[in-house]
DNA sequence: GCTGAGCGA
């Protein structure tokens, strides 16, 4: 039985998410959601935190436009039957105030083609697309993106006081750099 | 910077 002992030490000894990492990886059965509806204010951590309840998430991905900010879905990739639990639960559940929308995701190479793309295929480079298995790989871009209640976004004032900083006047009387020479009498 | 259908660099 030297199946069951291979098991057995794999059982023992592999994290579980290593090794669905793994499966995954080699193209086992994972299934790729769409997520749709999500509200402005949520980060990519809260997405993950939410969606790891019903599964373990083997990809994550979430578009951003140019200034940070979520686009308002995304895709997380799972377990096949994981998935269809995770769709039973969320799709259609409140999350941050707005209706989920989850669905299977289309296949990218089914996009219609377009010629102003580059020929080949495209693969994402993100570095926060945490396929090593960390939780906690994410890197925010924009440090001010903490408006998860929604509405409120916090700014950084220009000047600090109001008024702290002030003009140095041209004159200050007499403190000025004449050429040398022609600098006036102190006193 | 004020938005809400959509399918990812």
């Amino acid at each position: 039985m030297s199946g069951l002992l291979a098991f057995t030490k794999i059982a023992f000894s592999a994290p579980r998410l290593a090794l669905a990492n793994t499966l995954a990886a080699r193209g086992y059965a994972t299934k790729k959601l769409f997520i749709g509806n999500i509200a402005w204010g949520t980060t990519d951590d809260e997405a993950k935190e939410f969606f790891s309840q019903y599964g373990t998430l083997t990809d994550v991905y979430f578009p951003k436009d140019p200034q940070g900010r979520t686009k308002g879905y995304g895709f997380i990739e799972l377990d096949e039957t994981e998935a269809e639990n995770l769709v039973k639960e969320t799709n259609g559940r409140d999350f941050n105030g707005r209706e989920l929308r989850v669905d299977p995701a289309n296949p990218r190479e089914d996009r219609p083609p377009r010629e102003d793309r580059p020929r080949g295929e495209f693969r994402p480079r993100r570095e926060f697309n945490n396929r090593e298995g960390g939780d906690r790989e994410f890197r925010p871009r924009r440090e001010f993106n903490n408006n998860r209640d929604g509405g409120e976004r916090q700014f950084r004032p220009r000047r600090e006081g109001g008024g702290d900083r002030q003009f140095r006047p041209r004159r200050e009387g007499g403190d000025r750099q004449f050429p040398r020479g022609d600098a006036p009498d102190r006193e």
